[in-house]
DNA sequence: ACACCTAACTAACAACTGTTATGTAATTGG
DNA sequence: CCAATTACATAACAGTTGTTAGTTAGGTGT
């Protein structure tokens, strides 16, 4: 609540899109069709409006395009945040990086289309746009980083691993996920605690059982 | 030599930017600015050709895009295939993923405007683009399957991997590559190292030293 | 010298793009 | 009950897109 200008939303009339329902709808269709192919008059049409009433909720579609963005990163953060914060206050620094790629993966293939939009379209928006998005950005990843130094200074992690690079590679690896991941081979849950596995311990048998 | 319909390309003009002129600068721009910011007249401008023109060499522009995606999964292949196959006869599994590895980073983020074009807009062109693809690209996931099985009858793997999944991580991850990589902070070669280490081993220190 | 081929150019097309100005029905506050 | 606000529709704009048709300059083989 007390977003930008709102508080006098009344939602009393009915079959009104609205601003959201404009959201909700080009989050979709960013998701899957990406950036490029999905024109207003396409948002608009699958909204069940007309193009140019899309400019009484937005300036712009950029302005679109920075707010999907912006909800997107805001989403999968309050997932991770949860759900680190929602552990045992004993918990160790390991099992709060297994509770975060979890919640990651799981905003991702599960949850929110706004954050898979986010990952699918980042890349193509024109560069001022991904600017404004990157003050949203930044906190996510201060909060990665932090879950990765306390990690380190717990002793857990090899020498010479580099903080940032090592976000860097497992963000990147789940959000590659969106492009082949498919339910019906396995839950995101499963995916992610492969994925712990693999990032943690590697996939070579250990010398001794 | 030897493709399509080639055979009797006298290259004696000059000055002809030419079939192959036009395929290097439009994956240089579909690698810099993805698919949908990149028109016809862009490709041709930075030819030092007019839109119309192109349409001598090709018949679409879509027949553009497959012809680089194509030729960006063989440079991979091609750059992975000699890597692995310059290793001594008695080479291990492992150190023959690690040298694939190292390939196909390489590939992407040293040597190839088609490679890192093809991981960029895979993604975004259209469907039956994609598909047209797709032989080659399951030829060379066969290749990487085929390395990973290597690896798992020599009972160096873990039990209940898929390899399947085990290459759609690895491949992904290394790909994810393109959009953060800056050859400032260290060389591709270094980081597909790192990327080896991670996966081989993982991030967590060893119990006894 | 002639015809031919290569590789380009010019100019236009229909469709689509984001965007704007204006109009309108329905709801709501005073 | 009237005025204002909300949430749309309509219609048009200038620009860009992929694409096509017709033309032209220069090199090649006979």
């Amino acid at each position: 609540m007390a977003d930008t200008t709102a508080g006098e939303v009344s939602e009393t009339s009915r079959s009104a899109v609205g601003r959201k329902g404009v959201l909700d709808v080009a989050a979709r269709l960013f998701r899957e069709q990406g950036y490029g192919s999905v024109s207003l008059r396409k948002i608009a049409a699958a909204a069940g409006i007309k193009a140019g009433s899309i400019y009484y909720h937005f300036g712009s579609k950029d302005e679109i395009v920075v707010a999907i963005l912006d909800a997107g990163i805001r989403a999968v953060h309050d997932n991770m945040r949860k759900a680190v914060g929602a552990l045992p206050a004993d918990t160790g620094a390991e099992a709060a990086l297994r509770a975060a790629i979890g919640a990651h993966l799981r905003a991702l293939l599960d949850v929110s289309d706004y954050s898979s939009a986010n990952v699918r379209i980042f890349g193509q928006v024109p560069q001022y746009v991904r600017d404004a998005n990157l003050p949203t950005r930044r906190a996510y990843e201060a909060e990665w980083d932090s879950l990765l130094s306390r990690l380190q200074q717990d002793g857990a992690l090899k020498r010479n691993v580099d903080i940032r690079r090592l976000r860097l590679m497992l963000i990147g690896a789940l959000n590659a996920t969106l492009e082949w991941f498919d339910p019906e081979r396995g839950s995101a849950d499963a995916l992610s605690r492969t994925y712990a596995d693999v990032f943690l311990h590697g996939i070579l048998q250990e010398k001794e059982t």
